[in-house]
DNA sequence: TAATTTTATGCAATCGGTTGCATTAGAATT
DNA sequence: AATTCTAATGCAACCGATTGCATAAAATTA
């Protein structure tokens, strides 16, 4: 059984004062004096009052939560960009609900659902890999929900935030940087196309090949969850084209680093035989031998930037005059042994 | 602005009943005649009701909020035990706070002090790495908050339940698996010993020593906050010793995978020259050149005995007749090339 | 000193459900 | 037909904070 708390009442009644003037005073209101507002600090303090969130936010309809959607917590990007958020948050006086849509489109919706019943102040949202109608986050800012969206984001809904990295830019690092190291045939593990930034990173793909004056060649490229297990499979296919591919650019880490184990487990050397390259860093990227090279995203950055639009629209008293930009940071390329064939 | 919602009272108006009436059909209350239930529940579904759960909370005192405490949600182990707990909230119609400690004593008592502010229902913490005391658990008990410890847990309050896996047993497996393989010199990276279950893998690395009656050198462990940068110095040390070790068993994966990078860059070849087995699992584990050797821990299935158990204290009516036990799982040796000398 | 303004506080309704107790209508019993 | 019982529903208080409006007290002005 949880325990009664100390309510306002009990610091009116201990003061002999009414109840408003203790909920002004604890809330700085100018009507009262500094003596009331100096009295009240200190009873609320001797009884040790804490607000009862659940009562002002039923008058005020405001929980102060804010809620984040991500395919999944344990990859670092998602953590880090989680850790960003919770920063912001956590100043504002917000508390952030973290729910994982493990990358199923279906439970997105789910989510959305108990979100809105849940009345959260606002969600934050990164795009499940098979989600491409979004009526579910239609309905939320129907409901007065402000949403933003970071990575994977969704354009066909114009009334929000979005943060991005410069997919098409990565990409394109990337792939030139394999060009340059002499790499000739460089393939490309990719997402799939239904995801905007997939199809960024394609198409930097595409650049930095023409750049080469590389032929662009559909054979060399593959798409899916980007799981291990695609990674693994499909790492297999393209290593058995004849000719065999010299490079892969993968479109995230997870695939990098099954392409990685495939190789070695076949005795084909990396970088001297295959050269490969991720997008986005794991914690484990530099300590694998030999390091994988990729694409770094500034994931708490983007964090951060999200919490802080998504508090600036849910503070605007109408989203009319609502600037929605979207927000592009800027990708680096970290170049490890894993491409570098000196 | 949020948008104003249906309530009780819309749907009492349509049908010209009172507002308790539909309170208790929605309920589901013995007193409610079928035909009336069967109403509410079509002109709820027509007009949109969702129940509003701060209105509701408000009064019964409870939010249908729990939380999980942890370390930090990027590493794989918290990340499926955080699965697990979903799994169990969700069907039960809760809802699930994730926070990160960061593995800092301090964050976690100004989390708790968050929690207790928020009243959550119930609270699900492993404890960060410097936790040694233990009032903030405390505070949240006495507010009538139950808490459920699993894998770090406290033994110091009692009127608690623990998840735990038997930690003592998984390092006695590893290091015999150790001594069976022919090493001779094993070493420990440990955790800091405030910790309860790294004093236990310690014991049971003791264990697996003197079952082969290998020696025990406390010259031969190291402890510490088992990051990576950790992981990595303390290889150095270790494998700088003379005689140096052939075998390091880690009390963790990170500080396992670190050592294995240390020894590839000074090429040290492992398993020949140094066997390596590592404690839970990362992603990563077996998609490593060599894959690590590891104590497997039942993540998932942790975290749903924990939410378990933290509803059944949060629908129990006093909490006198708990019968709080500790509930100890199996941990099992996941043999890979990393140790195995054929 | 009376009238007016300013400052500080209180009253009471409100948010949206929940719940103990009272009430009504209808069925069952005598 | 009168009485008792039961099933179904309504009344109104309540959870704890917020807030528009009224009012009292103090300060200022005429």
């Amino acid at each position: 059984m949880k325990k009664k708390k100390v309510s306002i009442y009990d610091i009116a009644n201990r003061l002999e004062i009414s109840s408003s003037t203790v909920s002004r005073a604890l809330n700085d209101h100018a009507r009262i004096s500094e003596k009331t507002k100096l009295a009240v600090r200190r009873v609320a303090k001797e009884l040790g009052f804490e607000k009862n969130h659940l009562a002002s936010g039923l008058i005020t309809n405001k929980s102060f939560t804010i809620s984040i959607i991500v395919p999944a917590v344990n990859r670092n990007f998602f953590a880090s960009a989680i850790t960003g958020i919770e920063k912001v948050a956590s100043e504002n006086g917000y508390t952030v609900l973290i729910c994982q849509s493990h990358d199923q489109y279906e439970r997105e919706v789910k989510l959305i659902d108990t979100l809105i019943i849940n009345r959260v102040d606002g969600i934050i949202a990164s795009l499940a890999i098979n989600t491409e109608e979004f009526d579910h986050f239609r309905k939320a800012k129907n409901a007065g929900i402000p949403v933003v969206f970071f990575d994977r984001v969704c354009h066909e809904i114009e009334d929000t935030f979005k943060i991005v990295v410069n997919d098409f830019n990565g990409a394109y690092l990337a792939t030139r940087h394999l060009a340059e190291q002499g790499f000739k045939r460089i393939a490309h593990i990719g997402g799939y196309q239904s995801q905007n930034i997939f199809r960024e990173r394609l198409a930097g793909y595409k650049k930095g090949l023409s750049e080469f004056n590389l032929p662009f060649d559909e054979g060399l490229v593959r798409y899916c969850a980007l799981n291990t297990d695609d990674g693994t499979k499909l790492t297999e296919e393209l290593l058995q084209l004849k000719p065999r591919p010299d490079a892969i650019f993968c479109a995230n880490n997870l695939t990098a680093i099954s392409a990685l184990a495939y190789a070695m487990d076949h005795n084909i050397k990396v970088p001297e035989a295959l050269g490969i390259v991720g997008f986005s860093e794991e914690t484990v990227s530099s300590l694998l031998k030999p390091a994988i090279t990729s694409i770094r995203q500034p994931s708490e950055q983007m964090g951060k930037l999200a919490a802080q639009k998504l508090l600036e629209e849910i503070d605007a008293e109408s989203s009319d005059n609502m600037d929605y930009t979207e927000i592009e940071l800027r990708t680096e390329l970290i170049v490890r042994a894993s491409s570098k064939l000196e």
